[in-house]
RNA sequence: GGGUAGGUGGUCGAGUGGUUAAUGGCACCAGACUGUAAAUCUGGCGACGAGAGUCUACGUUGGUUCGAAUCCAACCCUGCCCA
C-alpha cells in the first residue's frame, strides 16, 4: 500500500541543522517546521475553521481521542462523515491517542498492561481505553495522522517506573500498529523514556524497528527546567529517522519552538496560545504581555506593533483589556487569533531562515527582543 | 406627623460584649498556565512600614464596661406602612 503520510526534505540549515520540509497528507501538504493549534474537542477553542485558515493560516490542527470518545462519541462523528466533515475542516488533522490523559488525569485513571481505565471527568463513569480502542476511535474520527496510545510520565519519575512505562508504551505501539485497518491514515510512534538517555535510545530503536511513517517525542515539556528540556530534546531528535516527520509533542512557547526547529523537529503542537489567550495573556515579539493588567488601561496601541494579524491590525490593547475585563467573548477570540497567528507567523519566519541557513542568527535576534526565558 | 425596619471596609452583605482589621460574594490588583478535567486556578485587597509593628475604623455624639461594630441615650440619614 502507498503510505498516506510522507516526508520530503527540502533543505537543511547548514549552520543549525534545522530541517525545512513538506509533509504530504490526504488533506494537503504541510510546510515544516509547523506549529499545530490544538482543538481538543473538535474545535480550536473560540475559532471558526475559516478564521483558522484565513487569519491564523493553520495548516493542520489537533483533536483528542479521549475527549471526542466521551462526547459526542466517535460513532456519532463517523456517522457525520468523519471529523473533517463534522467540524468543517478540510485541511489535515492529527489526533492525539488519549495518552496525554493518562498523564493529565493522573488521579482518575488506572493503568494495566491491557490499557487504561479512566473515570470520566465529565460524569465519573468508568471508561476503558486500550491501544486497540484508541485506534478504533481514531479511525472513526478519520484523522490524517493518528498517534500511538502511550503513557506520558510525570516529571520527575524514577528510573524504574519510567523504564517499565516506556517498555509498555512500546508494546502498546506494536498493538496499535497491529490494530490499524485503514490505509488513508498514518500512525506515528511516540518515543518515551523520560529524562534518561539510555531509555530514550532504547525506545527510539525499538519503535524504529516497527517502521512507523512518523515519530514523536513524548514525555518532555512536562514541567522540567528548561535545561533538562533542551538536553533531552537535543539527545532524542538525532535518534529519529531522517526521512520521516519528527514531532515534538506539547511545545509551546516561542523560544521552545525555535529550539525545537534547531534540533531538527518538524512539528509541534500546544494548547498554550489558546489557553493563555483565554486567561488574558498575549505572546508578542517583545515577550509575553498580560493584556488584563491595569498598565494597559489607556494603551491605545496594538498588542504587538510587529504583528500582521487581524487583531493587531484592527484593535488596541485598551479595547481588548476592556473586553477581557467585561468578560466579553470577543476579547478571548481576538487574543486567540493573535496568539495563534503569532506562532504560525513565527514558524513562517523559521522556515524562511532555514532556507537562508540563518536560523541561529534569527534565534539570537529573536531572543534579544523577546527575552531569553530560563 | 405616627409606626416600623435599618445604617458595617470600593460594593453587596455576615457578625449582636473579648481569640475582630472584622466571614463570604462581587469588583479591583497581581501571578501561574506547554500532546486542554482550564473563558481556569492561586495569591493580594484600611493607612503607613522592608519587617516587627504602629495608627485609624462598623452613621454622629456622648455614656455603661477591665473591654463595644455588638449594650444604653440623644441626634442625623434611608426604606416600607399608616395619616
Amino acid at each position: 500500500m502507498t503510505q498516506p503520510i510522507t516526508y520530503e526534505l527540502l533543505h537543511v540549515d547548514k549552520n543549525s541543522g534545522a530541517r525545512r520540509g513538506v509533509i504530504h497528507t490526504p488533506h494537503g501538504d504541510i510546510q515544516t517546521p509547523v506549529f499545530m493549534p490544538v482543538g481538543t474537542q473538535g474545535t480550536v477553542k473560540a475559532m471558526t475553521t475559516d478564521e483558522l485558515k484565513d487569519m491564523v493560516h493553520a495548516q493542520i490542527i489537533l483533536a483528542n481521542t479521549y475527549h471526542l470518545f466521551l462526547r459526542p462519541g466517535h460513532k456519532l462523528i463517523k456517522e457525520a462523515g468523519g471529523l473533517h466533515k463534522f467540524m468543517n475542516w478540510d485541511r489535515a488533522i492529527l489526533t492525539d491517542s488519549g495518552g496525554f490523559q493518562v498523564f493529565s488525569l493522573g488521579a482518575l485513571r488506572k493503568i494495566t498492561e491491557e490499557g487504561v481505565e479512566f473515570r470520566s471527568h465529565l460524569d465519573g463513569s468508568k471508561q476503558f481505553i486500550s491501544p486497540e480502542v484508541s485506534i478504533e476511535i481514531q479511525e472513526a474520527l478519520g484523522s490524517d495522522i493518528m498517534m500511538a496510545f502511550d503513557e506520558c510520565c510525570p516529571y520527575p519519575s524514577s528510573y524504574e517506573y519510567t523504564k517499565k512505562s516506556m517498555e509498555r508504551t512500546t508494546r502498546w505501539a506494536a498493538r496499535c500498529k497491529e490494530a490499524q485497518t485503514t490505509e488513508n491514515q498514518g500512525l506515528f510512534g511516540i518515543i518515551q523514556g523520560g529524562f534518561f538517555e539510555d531509555l530514550r535510545r532504547i525506545s527510539a530503536n525499538d519503535l524504529k524497528q516497527m517502521d512507523f511513517p512518523g515519530y514523536a517525542i513524548g514525555g518532555i515539556s512536562v514541567g522540567e527546567p528548561k535545561e533538562e528540556f533542551l538536553k533531552m530534546l537535543r539527545f532524542t531528535t538525532p535518534l529519529m529517522p531522517e526521512n520521516k516527520p519528527r514531532y515534538l509533542m506539547g511545545v509551546g512557547t516561542p523560544d521552545y519552538l525555535i529550539e525545537a526547529a534547531i534540533s531538527g523537529i518538524d512539528m509541534c503542537d500546544c494548547v498554550l496560545p489558546t489557553r493563555i489567550a483565554r486567561h488574558g495573556t498575549a505572546m508578542t515579539s517583545h515577550g509575553k504581555l498580560v493584556v488584563r493588567n491595569a498598565t494597559y488601561e489607556r494603551d491605545f496601541t496594538p498588542i504587538d506593533d510587529e504583528c500582521d494579524c487581524y487583531t493587531c491590525k484592527n484593535y488596541t490593547r485598551a479595547y481588548i483589556r476592556h473586553l477581557l475585563n467585561a468578560k466579553e467573548i470577543l476579547g478571548v477570540r481576538l487574543l486567540s487569533i493573535h496568539n495563534l497567528r503569532f506562532l504560525t507567523k513565527l514558524m513562517e519566519s523559521v522556515r524562511i531562515e532555514i532556507e537562508r541557513d540563518n536560523l541561529l542568527n534569527f534565534r539570537d535576534e529573536f531572543y534579544k527582543k523577546y527575552g531569553y526565558i530560563k
